[in-house]
DNA sequence: CTGAAAGCGCTTACAG
DNA sequence: CTGAAAGCGCTTACAG
């Protein structure tokens, strides 16, 4: 590799000091310098094709312009449009972003963390993993500025951006209910994560509500690894009750899409033999036919919001926010 | 935000100087340091919670372990894969990604890796935009590594992995040939890539070698921005043509997530009213009914085999590997 | 209007 | 076996 050009190089072909050299190239004290000098000091740099040393800038001033995105699988089109939406919003002003996958495992999550704190990120934006409101509170007491965002820790006092998920599966099941399905059944991740169990919650409300019996044999939980085979051996339990089950929500788009690529292979017929809702939206829920009815989650105003919170957070006052915002249910002919 | 521990703090705390805690904590100079003192230092370090600034490192060594990727846009399914896959091969190395999208405009290219080579970056895995050329050729000029993915220029000697998009498109079009498909469109992004050239080049060229006269209406290319609405008129007129065409090769999941969109909202019966082919994978196509024939690139053997290579340049010599891979055809029912 | 100097938190060649 | 010292490439309070 090239030698890097560097301030010095810039200060002796000019014949003035480093400093000067800084002093112009980030238009500190202007007004205060020989506009001469300043010009070809700014000639020189574009001529030698400066490019500041972000690092040994950072060193000194003790800030990366770098955000960490924590996700739970960056291929995951969830993360992924959420990534997307905090890199604009992070790239508008001027930081980027590294990021990592946890794929939901607290020693990932750790590891992560780790090694962007070593970097030393000025912030971070994390969708938890389960059991790793440690981590979370390590973060909190050492002052660093970060955000959850569609998980957190509802013991923990911190800043988050996340759905209702509780009132979004009670209008889910609430609608289902009103379209006479009857035997309601819900796939969730098996997790202790907060926002899952409220996801559940949600869902049992809107049977107690609406008078409806739960059984036990419709609420399926779906390990994160190998969800998929687990997907559709519930799939099979669920359709081959005694009384099989009218109608499921799918609490993730990934459960949906295992869910419906069963459903396709065994030509299961929506919605007269089965409903269904998922919450998240993707590519694969539209194309699917009929089209899926589904939570839509905010994602734009989610992601924009905690970029925002976070780098206020960053630049100014390290202040808590809670916000927890409201899903959209998006209903089409699945239901 | 608490002050953050340093190497002094231990020293001061041990009674020994900065250099020895250096050494001891970076395994240097190992049985060359009193035992007693090295475990006294490890102690106390991780007592304080000592945590290596990685910028300061940075600065000394001149490395790091950082990769810039490029991608088109990382909420695209084809992007976000691969991105996971060249996270997982980074991370097992000990670097970590930060990444950005090009939205195909060479200028957010240009300044995507301007920042990232202010951050000294490592090295840089790059999908190329249209038009950026010069800029591949700025850190070739430079000895900075980096290794193009799917995209590369054909006329700058610079390390790449890509598909083999004469020959995948071939193949697909031939197999459309064999199951007596006698019109088929290609519908392709307007752009002067390499990439979707030779899609174009193979779909030609196998119609050519079939004695099936190409019609100029057949051929159609999409602008990258506001792709959808311009790939539904597309797909109307391909349809409303005098002979309608029978088969449609898209050459890219973009735009046959569009497409399909179309078809579905028609109620057009694939395969026989229609026959569709799509470049690379995503549940999407798998959702879509019938499943699609599709091209399957080996992204798991691109992603990995990219990253290595970067590796291998940044830590040895900076050399220059050129790899084309095969795709795969994977019929299913939409043909 | 400009520069000398200190310092950010590390690493490492050198000396003892 | 250990430490003093230089230096990575910047920024900035201070002095003149």
């Amino acid at each position: 590799m090239k030698k890097k050009v560097s301030l010095k190089d810039i200060a002796q072909k000019v014949g003035v000091s480093i400093a000067l050299v800084s002093y112009v190239l980030n238009n500190k004290k202007e007004g205060r310098i020989n506009k001469d000098v300043a010009l070809k000091i700014k000639d020189t740099a574009k001529q030698l094709n400066y490019k500041t040393n972000q690092i040994a800038k950072s060193l000194k001033t003790n800030k990366t312009y770098t955000i960490g995105l924590v996700v739970s699988d960056i291929s995951n089109p969830f993360s992924s449009s959420l990534a997307r939406i905090i890199e604009d919003e992070a790239n508008k002003n001027n930081y980027t972003v590294i990021f990592g996958s946890s794929d939901e495992d607290a020693n990932k999550s750790l590891k992560l963390i780790d090694t962007f704190l070593n970097k030393q990120v000025d912030g971070l934006i994390i969708a938890a993993a389960e059991n790793t409101a440690s981590q979370i509170q390590y973060l909190q007491e050492e002052g660093i500025p970060f955000v959850l965002i569609d998980r957190y820790f509802p013991e923990l006092k911190t800043s988050f951006i996340a759905l209702d998920n509780y009132k979004a599966a009670y209008e889910a099941v609430e609608h289902l209910i009103k379209k006479s399905y009857k035997r309601i059944a819900l796939i969730n991740y098996k997790s202790t994560l907060f926002n899952l169990n409220e996801r559940r919650k949600g869902y049992v409300a809107a049977l107690k509500e609406h008078n409806i019996e739960i059984k036990r044999s419709w609420v399926k939980e779906i390990c994160f690894n190998n969800s998929k085979a687990s997907v559709e051996k519930t799939m099979s339990e669920l359709l081959s009750l005694k009384e099989p089950v009218d109608a499921i929500l799918f609490s993730a788009n990934t459960l949906a899409v295992d869910g419906l690529k069963y459903i396709n292979k065994h030509n299961i017929k929506i919605p007269e033999q089965l409903a269904v809702i998922s919450f998240d939206e993707s590519d694969a829920l539209d194309l699917f036919h009929p089209q899926l009815t589904y939570i839509k989650q905010p994602l734009q105003q989610m992601g924009e919001t905690a970029t925002k919170l976070l780098l206020e957070n960053i630049e100014k006052n390290n202040k808590i926010m809670q916000v927890k915002m409201d899903g959209e249910l998006v209903v089409r002919n699945s239901t």
